[in-house]
DNA sequence: ATTTAGTCGCGAATTTTTTCACAAGGTGGT
DNA sequence: ACCACCTTGTGAAAAAATTCGCGACTAAAT
């Protein structure tokens, strides 16, 4: 099979995949088929089978998947057998937010620093880290080898904002802010648009009757 | 041109160009080729025809798109050109975050009510509205006449939340926990996994070298 | 009036992603 | 050992999304 090019979206329910099992080894689940698996996630049976067999064989004719050994191949392949520090530029709601969010630590990233340009958020606690400024994100990101920046600013200094990310080495952003971002090739960009999400639902709201 | 299915990719990128447009607007352009607004937001122009080709002939050949005509016929196409009501379920960090999100304000969806279970929240102000305790759902939907419902819930109960938006009479809702929510067919669902987000990065940082 | 340069709309071709369908392989009962 | 029954892995078919290519049309210059 191909290596090549994985479909986005395979990654995507991989990681989907890998929380579902999750919760089926706290369950005690020990064998799953694929169409339980899909069944629990809401995809079809070979979509799950498809998306696995970009990366190998996983399971036994027959008999199914193990889960425990499933959900580690799948945390391997997500790069999620190891830890990656983040930094957060924005500490407005959204990035305090995202700074507190368990989810992220949980799956092992690490909030290595939160910086912000404003005074008044200059020195608050969020969770185990401290808002520092802005001066400082170049000295973060080499100090702490950070990997992936994330982007919680107004939209008129995100592309400012991402400029001294990659000046400083991060190799991925995350953009929450509503602005197409331009970075180098080699860096790994996703957006984020929250609005994005509300108004696909406005469409079909809309559209569809 | 055939109106059956509209790609969802399609609608993400049209809530795009529009908030491209809106900027253009803001700095005067008063025309726009499809080739300018691919570069703005980086897709090829063939895919911004393309993409508007779904809902008529918007442009002039040999000139353009008047920009403030476009926009105004992408904000009637998402379903912009009125305000929405919304309620989000959940006053934690998220919850609270996306309340006091100025994004959703200013691209018409109004905050109808925001409400949770923990005593130490309810009461609190978060810009206009208050946070009140998650019993008056069902009133609150009832009686403001919400459409949307926003999930911010852990996971363990994100589903019986969902069961009560939907009896209450929402017709769309937006998931921000990473649970795989069961809803009517007619119900429109949206899953926003913050976590997947992250982790397709750390799959392309692990993955591609 | 004619030419030149530019741009849209859209059918067709291409590429990508999903679904189908079944051979291959495994389990458990008898 | 054989049979009945499962479930995976995967090539092939189908469907969906994107890109290509060009005819149709516009504006502006000469």
């Amino acid at each position: 099979m191909k290596v090549y090019k994985i479909p986005e979206a395979t990654v995507m329910r991989l990681s989907i995949y890998s929380r579902y099992l999750h919760q089926l080894m706290g369950e005690g689940v020990e064998t799953i088929s694929s169409g339980e698996i899909a069944h629990g996630v809401g995809v079809s049976s070979a979509q799950v089978r498809k998306d696995l067999a970009y990366f190998g064989e996983f399971g036994t004719r027959g008999v199914g998947y193990k889960v425990e050994e499933l959900y580690g191949h799948l945390m391997k392949i997500l790069g999620l057998d190891r830890n990656w520090n983040i930094i957060i530029i924005g500490a407005g709601k959204l990035g305090s937010a995202l700074a507190l969010y368990q989810g992220f630590a949980d799956r092992g990233f690490n909030i290595s620093a939160i910086l912000d340009v404003d005074p008044d958020r200059i020195g608050n606690k969020l969770g185990d880290v401290k808002v520092e400024k802005i001066e400082l994100l170049d000295k973060r990101v080499k100090e702490s080898n950070v990997s992936i920046g994330v982007v919680t600013v107004p939209a008129r200094v995100a592309q400012d904002v991402t400029d001294k990310l990659v000046n400083a080495g991060v190799k991925a952003i995350l953009n929450f802010s509503p602005r197409v971002l331009r970075v180098p090739n080699d860096i790994i960009l996703r957006n984020v648009d929250l609005s994005v999400n509300l108004e696909v639902l406005s469409f079909n709201l809309a559209f569809n009757k």
